[in-house]
DNA sequence: AGATTATAATGGTCTAACCATTATAATGAT
DNA sequence: ATCATTATAATGGTTAGACCATTATAATCT
């Protein structure tokens, strides 16, 4: 009939009060908090227990906390670091396999494209444009730069993204990418011909969003995605070091 | 030239060694750690660097804290609750509003039903079935039985989400149904047309998984979603009390 | 004026207690 | 004997006070 009458640990109660007044605005982005022995007193509490808060507080990503005389706990900026790193733990425990995160980047990849070309202004397209010259560029100076076009590949998604204007599909864009590069390493040995399929995807990408064309990017988009899972699963195979 | 040699502070480095020990499988779920008492001589540090460091295993998921006698740190079992999280966080600070959210969660329902139509197995479909009869008395048993409908609704799209056979879409869905709950308050006056309406589109989509029709189930989970977004916003302005 | 050195404030860590909670064992009542 | 009650002890939660490590700033020296 009734519930627990209240979080007895005083560490909690402190999370809450600190977490309330930075998302209710109370604390900005860039403040900084009193000194932990200020703090301590503040809150009437031991300067042990204000650290298991403030530990918490860092975690969450809430706060960044930094040594020496004007250190202290900074307010963050809050990113998507916190659900990056939350997905990182499901693919390493295992409950996430490569071929599932792959699977998930398809039908993203996908989504994003179609919205961004729903979306696109004509400074979007002018900034996607210089990119792809940049990409072919590295493509024409060879091989050695082929991590610079990865790169390139990399920010022309994000972009589409933010293209898309939702924070919600840059912040799993992001975390989806964070965790397929911890598999980069292994995959990195692409030629020249795998490289310039890969750039002609792009410019197609790009001009179906230019045009304003949602099902084609669309499809563009998860066909370019799944050409690079199929490459990753066949040198997967060769290396054997991963199974997933 | 060179990088900062090593993390100095001790109670990261425990963090790193029990996190490690986690997910390389030598501490299972539900396996309980030494006692504090006893990881400290183990580590050769201080209870309180220990338990900074428990605090943060503890909020990324890894480990719960028990109390009292038999108590101690076990072993969770992962799951997306982070990831929910620290999207609940992100739209806390306003960094993302319920408009993003509605907008995200179309489509990922959408990819969600298309993947689902393309995994179904019968049994799968007698599952979904029953889901839909138990909606469907509810719906008979008049207004009193909404909370109970939506509550199912919320099944069947968590049960297609485990038909498409991928823990990312559970994960991702669940964590989006975790923070559009938030708002369901303000929403729940729904008349018996308008819940009949969601009724029968439940009842095409499961129909269209059924089939193994991919792109006819996408469809319709998005047009269920997007009329679910609309009553929503509709009945925002109304109420005023969220703006996004 | 510029480089060097001391100062002091801050977070990081340690020690040693005591409090609060709770599963289990010991005790008592029936 | 069985069940309820009560003590016990192990565990996490909290406190207090001290000292170490880092670093921006002020003081000093050349």
């Amino acid at each position: 009939m009734f519930q627990t009458a209240k979080q007895t640990k005083v560490f909690q109660d402190v999370v809450a009060q600190i977490q309330d007044a930075i998302l209710d605005g109370r604390l900005k982005t860039g403040d900084t908090l009193p000194s932990e022995r200020q703090l301590k007193d503040m809150f009437n509490i031991s300067r042990g227990t204000l650290r298991e808060a403030l530990r918490v507080l860092e975690q969450k990503g809430l706060i960044e906390i930094k040594l020496g005389v004007g250190g202290g706990s900074v307010v963050k900026d809050l990113n998507a670091d916190q659900v990056s790193e939350g997905l990182a733990l499901l693919i390493r425990s295992q409950k996430v396999s490569l071929n599932h995160l792959a699977e998930f980047r398809e039908d993203v990849e996908g989504f994003v494209a179609a919205r961004a070309a729903a979306n696109r202004s004509a400074a979007d397209i002018s900034i996607l444009t210089d990119l792809l010259n940049q990409a072919g560029k590295c493509i024409e100076a060879g091989p050695s730069q082929r991590e610079t076009f990865l790169e390139i590949d990399k920010r022309i998604h994000m972009t589409l993204a933010q293209v898309a204007a939702n924070p919600i599909y840059m912040s799993v864009l992001h975390s989806v990418h964070d965790n397929i590069h911890r598999y980069y390493d292994e995959f990195l040995s692409m030629d020249k011909r795998e490289l310039q399929e890969n750039y002609r995807d792009l410019c197609d990408l790009v001009h179906a969003v230019e045009k304003g064309q949602s099902d084609r990017a669309r499809r563009l988009a998860r066909n370019h995605v799944r050409r690079f899972n199929k490459y990753m699963k066949s040198r997967e195979g060769q290396k054997g070091a991963i199974t997933v």
